[in-house]
Formats: C-alpha cells, sequence, structure tokens
DNA sequence: ACAATTCACTTGTTGAATGCAAGTAAATTT
DNA sequence: AAATTTACTTGCATTCAACAAGTGAATTGT
C-alpha cells in the first residue's frame, strides 16, 4: 500500500533518466512548448493544440509537471473559472532543450519535407535554430520574451 | 489495411513533435545514452542497462531507431551471433541534447540527492555539463570519443 | 433573473503499449 | 556433442493512452 506523499521510485540514478522520467513522455514537451513558444497559459488552450491531446490526458501531465516543478499554477485575475499555468524556473531552464529538439528535427530533410503548414517565419526560426553558431543568444530571447509576460513567436 | 513502407502519420508538422516522435519515448534516449557514454554496442549489453529494459521492448526500441536512421547495425565482425549497433551521422547530432538533459538533471537539487550510486568522475563531469560555458567543447569530446570507436567515460 | 455557454476538469470504457516469463534457432564454448 | 550464449519472438497480464460523455462552478447573453 502507497501513502500519498510517498517518491516515485526512480529507474536509475542516471541523470539522462532523470530527465526523462520527469519531462520524457508524449505529451509533456508539447505542453511546455506551448507556454515557450506560443504564449499558452490555460487549460483550453492547451487543449485545442494541433496535436490534440485527449482532456484525461492534459490533466494528467499538467498535475505531473506541476508535482515536478516545471510549472506551476494560479487562478487566472480575470476569469474565476480558469486557472493560469506558468512556467517556473525550473521550467524556463528547459529553454536550452527544446531549442536542442528544434535545431535536431530543422536540419534533417525529412522534417524540410514535411514542414508544409508552418509560416514563413517559424520556417525561417527554426532554421535559424539548426544552423546558428549561437544558441545562447536564441535561448536568451526566448527567456526573455517569456519573462516579459509574453513569447517567443509573439507578433509584433 | 496498412502497406509495410507507409509512413506512420505525423501527429503535427511542428519540429519538436518530429523530434519526439523520432526518439520522445521511455527508452530510445537510454539507449542512444548508452551508446554515446558507455560504448554499448550489442543487443545484450543493452539489455543489461541499470534500468531493466524488458527484451521484446529492446528489440522494438532497436527497430524503430533504425527505422528513424538514428542507429545502424550489422553483423559483429568478431562473433556472428552477435549484432553491432552503431550511431549514425543523425544519431551523433542527438549528442547536444543528451548534454542538455545531462546539464538540465545536474542543476537540480533533486537529483543531486540521489545521484549517489555514480563514481566520483561521473558526478564530477555532470556538474561540469551544468555550469559549464562551453557545450561546444563537452560535445565535441564526445563526438571526438564514440567516433574513434571509444565512448566519453572510457577509462583511460 | 434565468438560461445557455464556457471553463477546468472527472469518469467510464476501449484499444494500444508496456512489462514479464518463457521459448527458439543459430553460433560459440567446453 | 552437450552446455552455454546470443539476439531475438511469443503469449499473457497489467498499465497507459484515446475517445466519449458527463459534472459543477463561473460567466455571458437576453
Amino acid at each position: 500500500m502507497k501513502t500519498d506523499d510517498e517518491k516515485e521510485e526512480l529507474r536509475s540514478d542516471c541523470p539522462v533518466n532523470f530527465g526523462l522520467e520527469s519531462f520524457g513522455d508524449k505529451w509533456s514537451l508539447l505542453i511546455v512548448r506551448d507556454m515557450m513558444f506560443w504564449g499558452k497559459r490555460t487549460y483550453g488552450e492547451f487543449l485545442r493544440s494541433d496535436e490534440g491531446i485527449a482532456t484525461n490526458i492534459l490533466a494528467a501531465r499538467l498535475a505531473s509537471l506541476e508535482k515536478e516543478g516545471i510549472i506551476s499554477k494560479k487562478p487566472h485575475p480575470a476569469d474565476r473559472r480558469k486557472e493560469m499555468y506558468s512556467l517556473t524556473e525550473k521550467g524556463l531552464e528547459l529553454i536550452p532543450l527544446l531549442v536542442e529538439i528544434v535545431a535536431w528535427s530543422g536540419k534533417l530533410v525529412e522534417w524540410q519535407s514535411v514542414a508544409g503548414t508552418g509560416s514563413p517565419e517559424q520556417i525561417r526560426q527554426v532554421k535559424r535554430f539548426a544552423t546558428t553558431k549561437n544558441k545562447a543568444k536564441i535561448i536568451q530571447e526566448i527567456r526573455d520574451a517569456v519573462a516579459a509576460g509574453s513569447y517567443f513567436f509573439a507578433p509584433r
């Protein structure tokens, strides 16, 4: 019998495994992506993602990410039905990881051949991620945007 | 009815999603890690990983990674029962991603508190990953080691 | 003020993926 | 030639994800 506050047992102490057990499922990083790049903050916005997450799975992933300390939630200031989710510092530290995933995909012809649906600006940025010699700059831009309550792909 | 060579349908064209659909399951990156950091090359070596992957799951993940072009296999030169798996260029391009996962975990007190089982050298390297200002150097070291038929944590 | 809608969820139910135990054929070792 | 090792496969139980439908509280529309 398990108690509620019992820690989940880790498969191993390897830092790669630690990371994967924190965010390495099919959906968690997509939610994080939506917050970083698209400024999504509420349950309904996450539900409407391109990939079509199921509502029960979304609830489970949000709870898991919150438990891991990657996101936090508080009541929405303008609408008491809503919760506002945001990235913690621990979540913001995933920016370099997301940048690397984008960069990896962006280099591949396999991705380039399916990348038809993005806007020219989005595709330009993906290629920039894939070819830049200064990832720190990109990371800082994303961090600044999110910190300002905005997001990387905010129109300007 | 599906034909064998039919492409799996992507949930979306987002490069983050593309990456996650390529390697974003519970086991794939652990196999990649074993190759990069620990020089594992055969089925039996992967089976004996700390995390205890099931034999059928290992077979499925190896087949998937090969299909994605991240690893390749060829008969072992010294033992015809064995297959030798190795990272393709596409697989080597995952080094920066693995480095970021290690760096993310390495920064957290949550990981540091469970990191008892590693050797002092391993723990030193994890902290280096987490604090370096020159990730490119680390990435190059790993790449060089693997290219030389060795691996990052090879004793010397 | 009251009904309809929106919001963040939960609750079944089904299908798929994972985990475990056992087995197999080929190659190697003893 | 028997025992062992190797890279798998197969069958089954369990866990997880996908889908459909609901729930109660807050908000909007009339």
